[in-house]
DNA sequence: ACGCTATGTTCACAGTGTTTACATCGACAA
DNA sequence: TTGTCGATGTAAACACTGTGAACATAGCGT
């Protein structure tokens, strides 16, 4: 176990740094997450941090699959409440893809800072995206696959309609998710964009199932 | 007729200063429009643009607030050529809300960088955003209400339907934009891209037409 | 012709990310 | 135990940014 040396040597400034950014991210979002800020909040001084981290992207980056982390959790959550009384394998599918667009929702809206920040980790920042091999497929977004497979299996959705299927579900469900977080729907009253939020998932639900 | 001067005083730089913003935002994006930067390519000082700009913020906002009139003009464009060939009443109702959800598509797809700056116009930054006024509500929001409701005139939804289908409509469009543009699917061959947004589009009308 | 005001310039300041040279700790080997 | 060396943190500097204050110029109205 590391002993808190308390002098020099941090005990694991990597971890500590990428906390503090969390810290700051929280309020105020990515922007309140610089370098000077970051390595003032972690009691050390700015050029620690490239000892463990390449570039102040890179920081940001880290911070932000933390970020993640967290909007995952969110939604896996929210899918356990929502499947918690779903009787038949039906109703669990469709319970389960709604609980995926409520917890990205969900996690938008309480911890929007953090959201800012999870955004960043669908962009590399990088030159080729490419293909995305099935290692770094972000957590939130496996979680959704899964469930529209699910309504697959069930036969909530036949096969051309699961075809291509996440890219409309992702679209609505984080297209409000930025309304309301950064767009004219901001700081509205948090019960009215819960309700419109269930809104949009319930209808593009229904887009996805609809005739084709 | 403004003179041309070419010394010391500037014709009209406020104009000026917006038009150099808007190439440069059109590569590089947001970041690239700084006080500096904007003020070098108009061939004048950093501070003479404070003459003109209560701030960097409200420098970019100028600017985004053409781009902000670049997309509704894309809109428009994309509505002709949807309803050009569109019958009835009901086939020109759902072909204009299509046009609005395409053209919104087409100009994030065609131009993102000033797509990105046409999204800090929904975002008055400053506290509360409260109630929109009807004068400022923006140009492409304003045509996507008109085309929902020319859809509940044309009887294509109802009035239950009808009720806070903007946002539905407004997630789905402006998700696959930013998905698109910033997201995983950055740097996709644009004829998938155009594909895969035509989907989301004819999905979140199905969606929105569904029974409630 | 004389100001007056609008507009642009210069200089300075605080803050940022980043690099370079130096200091210190912890561990491993003789 | 002692010496050395790599890993880790510090201090100082650089280039850059937005921004404000003091100054300069141009053109307009009296």
């Amino acid at each position: 176990m590391p002993q808190i040396t308390s002098s020099y040597h941090h005990g694991d400034l990597h971890a500590a740094l990428v906390g503090a950014g969390l810290a700051l991210a929280r309020k105020g979002g990515v922007d309140a997450v610089g370098v000077r800020d970051v390595t003032r909040q972690a009691g050390v001084s700015p050029a620690a941090a490239y000892r463990h981290f390449e570039d102040h992207r890179a920081l940001v980056l880290a911070v932000a699959l933390a970020a993640q982390d967290h909007l995952a959790e969110a939604i896996v959550a929210r899918i356990a409440t929502e499947t918690a009384d779903a009787p038949g394998d039906r109703d669990a599918a469709v319970a389960r893809l709604r609980g995926v667009g409520l917890g990205y929702i969900d996690f938008a809206l309480a911890e929007p800072g953090w959201f800012e920040l999870a955004l960043l980790t669908f962009d590399p920042g990088g030159e080729a995206p490419s293909v995305m091999v099935a290692e770094q497929i972000p957590a939130p977004f496996l979680l959704l696959l899964q469930a529209l497979d699910a309504c697959l299996d069930a036969g909530i959705l036949t096969a051309a309609q699961r075809e291509h299927a996440e890219w409309p579900c992702w679209s609505a469900v984080h297209g409000f998710a930025d309304i309301a977080t950064r767009g004219p729907l901001r700081g509205q009253d948090p019960a009215v964009l819960a309700a419109l939020g269930a809104d949009v998932v319930e209808r593009i639900i229904a887009g996805v199932r609809a005739d084709r």
